[in-house]
DNA sequence: GTCGAAATTGGTAGCGCTGCCAAAAAAAAT
DNA sequence: ATTTTTTTTGGCAGCGCTACCAATTTCGAC
């Protein structure tokens, strides 16, 4: 299976150095566009740098300078279009200010993110991002130990490390149910995917059950699908409720794709929307925005979360949580 | 907006060695777990790392050593879910075998291409993964000069520069053509995103229209929306391409999002799916699975795609193009 | 033409780590 | 107890670059 690969390409600065005819200060100069140097020996520099297809190391420039201008990011998954979409926010901002995104998947458990964690640290980076607030007691150790700046996302409910950028899911989820108790929902029943991995969704769910206690509605009956969200598990998920609670007014979802699967669930068993079940997702996914029927959710500024994460980080603002808010889309299924 | 933050964490390897009351190099040594050294070594060295929190600086390392365990990836997109299955399937490999993978998105434009890669390459990555065979001369240019690995994924049609792991587009496209036309469907039509940009699409559509010229039922009509594939453009290109021919017996999309624009369309507008017309796809999302008609379409290898990739990587493999191949997902809108 | 200020330049000491090598210690063989 | 073999150890020279500083050149003003 091993194969003999040909070495890495062998020009250095001081190769450069030696061809324009300079010293090797004046090529890290030009190349860097700092400090001073006449405009002959940029032309020369540059000429070698083109002629030989020099390409800086940037190992040995961050060793031997201060910044790495590396990003970590350390996410649970990116199955869940939620984090693709702040990498994207994230990731625009970052390559304008020339920095670089790493990243690694947690999958959901704390244990690897503190490895990765650890791991992600040993580059070096400027900034390191992570869903959420709750760590293990040793990445948080780790991350303040660090000295780089750490921005969570994606929620504000509860005590950040430095920067944070996000909403509160807690609302997210009061909010929801408001609006179905407005709406005047009251046998109202709960399908999510594992609440214990993903706290956040937790939080929605306890606060949408705050909600519906104080209302004197208690939520009926949940159905929790093990494994990650999905359509499929959505649609599932609804079907087995209504197993149990035929008469169900209304149901909330732990997000767009498990209401999607439950909305599909509904048009297959030909029950009608809103008048037989009222459905309620959270994401704001643009795919809900064309059904026949736009869902019903809660909008999340995901992309706008990674810009703004990743401004903060290349600005190096001060530490500070900043809500970015939600925003309710009444859609037609509930 | 500036704000002072306190520097990295300054522990070196020459504090733990000092701590531990032993030399660098069996510092070194005992947490690379390489060569020999005693039990007590190990324990006095474990026990300084952990009282003074030290984490090994990759940087430095890499520059010393030889390889950075850098897998960089310059994808065109994050919206376009396919990239991030693939950076899924390859993300999970490359954590088990110690790599990390960086990342930068060029938006479908060659030329930001040609920079992200240069950026990348400064890092002096152990691979670098792309996305097909169409690149501008610099690009090649510089990938065959760094002597990193290269690898070109989701797609076989073309020349690559060393390593690449896909199916084909072309042969992809002929096969929808092909069912189609088997299931009787004549007044073919199709709806697509930008093709200059996305050529893997173009060469689905090419391959498309191929198979239908070659039957003597060429394609009646296209309607190509600009900029990115989506839902939202999905719907509308059919209800344009609908408004001109209004026979049409089958639609062709360009990938399972546009499809599932039609869908909904067809949805809302209470066109009988395959009775007046029938609906196409590609890639196999999980969602048009669960719609009441599952959608018809080609299912793609993409998570496997990003997992080989890795693979033939961390084995350090030999150049090779790997062809996954597709499944044709009969469905039910065709 | 001379002089001081400003612009430009090159040498060199690290950055923190690993690889190499020779020295030292421990174990095995005599 | 001595020699040989094996295991363990530490010193130190880089890896390729940037930061710093001192030296040199250029320029304008007098």
């Amino acid at each position: 299976m091993d194969f003999d690969f040909k070495q890495q390409s062998a020009v250095t600065l001081a190769e450069v150095a030696e061809a324009a005819g300079v010293g090797e200060s004046t090529v890290s100069r030009v190349l860097r566009n700092e400090g001073s140097f006449s405009r002959k020996a940029r032309e020369r520099v540059l000429e070698a740098v083109e002629r030989l297809g020099y390409v800086p190391n940037r190992i040995a420039g961050t060793l031997a300078s201060a910044g790495s201008r590396l990003v970590a990011f350390v996410i649970p998954s990116l199955s869940n279009i939620v984090f693709p979409d702040v990498l994207r926010g994230a990731s625009g901002v970052l390559e304008k200010n020339k920095h670089q995104a790493v990243f690694s998947v947690t999958d959901y458990d704390p244990q690897r993110e503190e490895a990765l964690v650890a791991a992600m640290l040993a580059w070096r980076p400027t900034a390191v991002m992570l869903a959420g607030f709750e760590h293990t007691e040793g990445t948080l150790k780790m991350l303040r130990a660090s000295g780089c700046r750490v921005v969570e996302v994606l929620d504000v409910d509860g005590a950040a490390v430095d920067l944070a950028v996000g909403f509160s899911n807690r609302a997210a989820g009061r909010a929801s149910a408001e609006f179905l108790l407005k709406r005047g929902y009251r046998r109202i029943g709960y399908v999510g995917h594992d609440l214990d991995r993903d706290t956040r969704a937790g939080k929605r769910f306890a606060g949408f059950r705050e909600t519906l206690a104080a209302s004197g509605y208690p939520l009926l009956d949940r159905e929790i699908c093990s494994g990650a969200s999905s359509v499929e598990s959505g649609r599932l998920g609804l079907e087995r409720l209504l197993a149990r609670y035929a008469d169900l007014d209304a149901v909330y979802f732990s997000n767009d794709d498990m209401a999607l699967g439950g909305y599909f669930h509904c048009l297959s068993r030909g029950i009608s929307i809103t008048a037989q079940l009222a459905i309620f997702g959270y994401n704001g996914l643009d795919i809900g925005r064309v059904t026949p029927q736009p869902l019903s959710t809660i909008r999340t500024p995901r992309v706008a979360t990674g810009q703004l994460a990743a401004e903060l980080v290349v600005t190096n603002a001060p530490p500070q949580v900043v809500d970015l808010g939600f925003e309710l889309v009444e859609g037609a299924t509930a």
